[in-house]
RNA sequence: CGGGGCAUGGCGCAGCUUGGUAGCGCGUCUGCUUUGGGAGCAGAAGGUCACAGGUUCAAAUCCUGUUGCCCCGACCA
């Protein structure tokens, strides 16, 4: 490609409304434009990082023998109301009406209409297992679409359904998905993490995610650090406090505590650690009445796990000040099991604790030296609260370390869900009618472009992983105007070097060497090569790769670059 | 949805408090010079100041409303 016709469209300025590297290097370097919020337009330079993920995603897609296919974008109600997603979804989902007044949604997501192809072709056991893709535009209506490509309310996913006649299928399946998600990944030089997570409003049992690492990133990852242990922070285990709990030592002692309400402020004023406060969170129980949660005071609470509590309402809310004064007698900040009138349910790593600080349902005081079963029954004790660095595994092997990850793909094992719902059955070996299991997995392709920024980029632009790099290889020209041998040098190379199958760009827009330097570490070519008098009058081709530190030359012949740059 | 902010040439911003000819940097175009890290000189184009009302002799500036966008939070296959 002459970069001449490319319509590139690079700045030196930084849009202001742009908070995250990606955001900022693909608007920098022109691969993105924006239209509306969460909507981008996809420039060719852009196209071109875009289609490389997407052949990978093909080939290892091929490899496992899923299916290509292409669904509608825009779907029918009457689906979703089978499923009965059409309310459950709310308004994530953008619903349109046509000129009949008949309802539609722009998909967020296929299963509904995969599940209904299926049952119109598929009738016999001897058809499964079956798996589809497809690589479509989705829109999501986000409350808050934000990073760019990272959140954005429209955007390219690939998505993939199976169906198996049992669960041993489905799992088979699972794992050869989850390999191909690897090797996607790991082609594409990314480092990444697997990590098992909570199934959420999708349903279904087993789940794991595929997170990019990179500092940016919204998920918080717990990895252990020997036995393999990962789950994104919603879904790590806790274990529970270790040991049996030491016997009361301290008499229950109400203290004043004047203006404190804060667990720092509680420390502080008593000169003990966090741990050894409990923290009081009220909220609202099934039956209306409100739950008091307790948790270590340097502990969090997790709110999924909280709400999948029996007798916790779903979703989690928590009680309001009014509701708290009237059943505890004082307000949060102040709150405790002594005396407390409602359910009290604690975190299991408080169930070996003794003599702690809690608040006592005054204003401005709080007791010392509580104690289970002497100063409260028994609670319920309960997993509820986030693995914290240097937490113990859950599986006992080594400590767990926190990352923070980016979502690019996530694999389900749905189970029977929306076959079910929408009545797909087939016909097993004895003539019975069977509902198959189904399995889905997403795999985010333009949100993996970003992620791929926001690991692999410097101060001066981005830092392609090969794989995916717009180009292999830029030709950059020092004086072409003045030196006729410099632009036969430049032509003769990329001709040869584009028969030779390298994804070659040729700097030919006549700049200074200083914008065109810079352009291409902008927009991250992995290699470039400088043609100058001063080189040809020795033979030989000045070489950069795009994470070098330095120049270093490279002989003035196909073969040698090709070597070079690990070309085949 | 709650809270906060912004809207002025393609991009980044000043001007608004105290109403009176719309400005700067980058970019773009032309010419000449220049050519190993975002060149210099000379010239030029380009703006219904988000939109709609209102106040005023006069509104980018003051008032009211609307829209769009950004940030924090909740939300999120």
């Amino acid at each position: 490609m002459r970069l001449s016709r490319l319509a590139l469209a690079t700045t030196k300025e930084t849009p202001a409304d742009a908070e995250i590297v990606s955001h900022q290097l693909m608007l920098r370097a022109g691969m993105i434009r924006r239209l509306g919020a969460g909507l981008y337009t996809w420039s060719p330079l852009g196209m071109r990082v875009l289609r490389k993920v997407e052949a990978i995603i093909r080939a290892e897609m091929a490899a496992i023998d899923a299916l290509e296919i292409l669904m509608p974008a825009v779907q029918p109600a009457e689906l979703w109301q089978e499923s009965g997603r059409w309310q459950a979804m709310g308004p994530l989902m953008l619903r349109m009406t046509d000129r009949a007044e008949r309802e539609y949604c722009f998909g967020p997501t296929h299963e509904e209409v995969v599940t209904d192809y299926i049952k119109r072709d598929v009738r016999s056991y001897k058809q499964l297992p079956l798996t589809v893709y497809q690589i479509q535009t989705k829109f999501r209506d986000e409350i808050r679409p934000r990073f760019g490509l990272m959140r954005a309310r429209e955007f390219i996913m690939k998505d993939a359904y199976s169906f198996h006649m049992d669960e041993a299928g489905l799992d088979r399946e699972y794992q050869a998905m989850r390999g191909a998600y690897a090797r996607i990944l790991d082609r594409m030089g990314l480092d990444y993490r697997v990590v098992a997570a909570d199934s959420g409003a999708i349903g279904g049992a087993k789940s794991e995610e595929f997170h990019v690492l990179a500092h940016s990133g919204e998920d918080e990852l717990a990895v252990a650090s020997e036995g393999g242990y990962a789950a994104n922070i919603e879904a790590a285990v806790t274990r529970a406090g270790d040991g049996p709990r030491a016997a009361p030592g301290a008499a229950l002692k109400k203290i004043d505590t004047p203006g404190v309400t804060t667990i720092a402020g509680l420390a502080e004023h008593l000169k003990v650690p966090e741990r050894a406060t409990a923290k009081a969170i009220v909220v609202m129980g099934e039956s209306g009445d409100p739950v008091l949660l307790m948790l270590r005071g340097d502990h969090t609470l997790n709110a999924i796990k909280a709400e999948q509590l029996p007798g916790i309402a779903a979703p989690l809310t928590m009680a309001d000040e009014a509701t708290i004064r009237n059943h505890f007698g004082a307000g949060p900040g102040s709150l405790g099991p002594v005396n407390a009138t409602v359910e009290v349910i604690a975190d299991h790593a408080l169930a070996n604790a003794a003599d702690m600080v809690v608040g006592a349902n005054y204003d401005g005081a709080h007791f010392t030296g509580f104690n289970w079963g002497r100063d409260h029954p028994e609670p319920r004790f309960a997993d509820l609260r986030n693995i914290v660095a240097g937490d113990t595994s859950p599986d006992g092997q080594g400590t767990i370390d926190i990352l923070r990850g980016i979502e690019v793909g996530h694999v389900f094992q749905l189970g029977d869900k929306y076959s079910r719902a929408l009545n797909l059955t087939v016909l097993n070996e004895s003539g019975a009618e069977v509902v198959p299991q189904m399995g889905c997995y997403g795999f985010g392709v333009s949100r993996v472009v970003a992620a791929a920024i926001e690991q692999c980029h410097d101060d001066a632009g981005i830092v392609w992983p090969a794989a995916i790099a717009p180009f292999e290889l830029v030709i950059v020209p020092i004086k072409a105007d003045k030196s006729q041998a410099v632009r036969d040098a430049c032509e003769a190379l990329y001709g040869e070097l584009k028969a030779a199958g390298v994804d070659v760009a040729y700097d030919d827009r006549g700049l200074r060497p200083g914008p065109m330097f810079a352009d291409a570490e902008l927009i991250g070519i992995p290699h470039r090569i400088v043609v100058s008098d001063r080189g040809l009058e020795a033979g030989r081709l000045e070489y950069k790769g795009r994470a070098d530190a330095e120049n270093s030359d490279v002989a003035h012949d196909i073969d040698a670059i090709r070597d070079r740059i690990g070309h085949r």
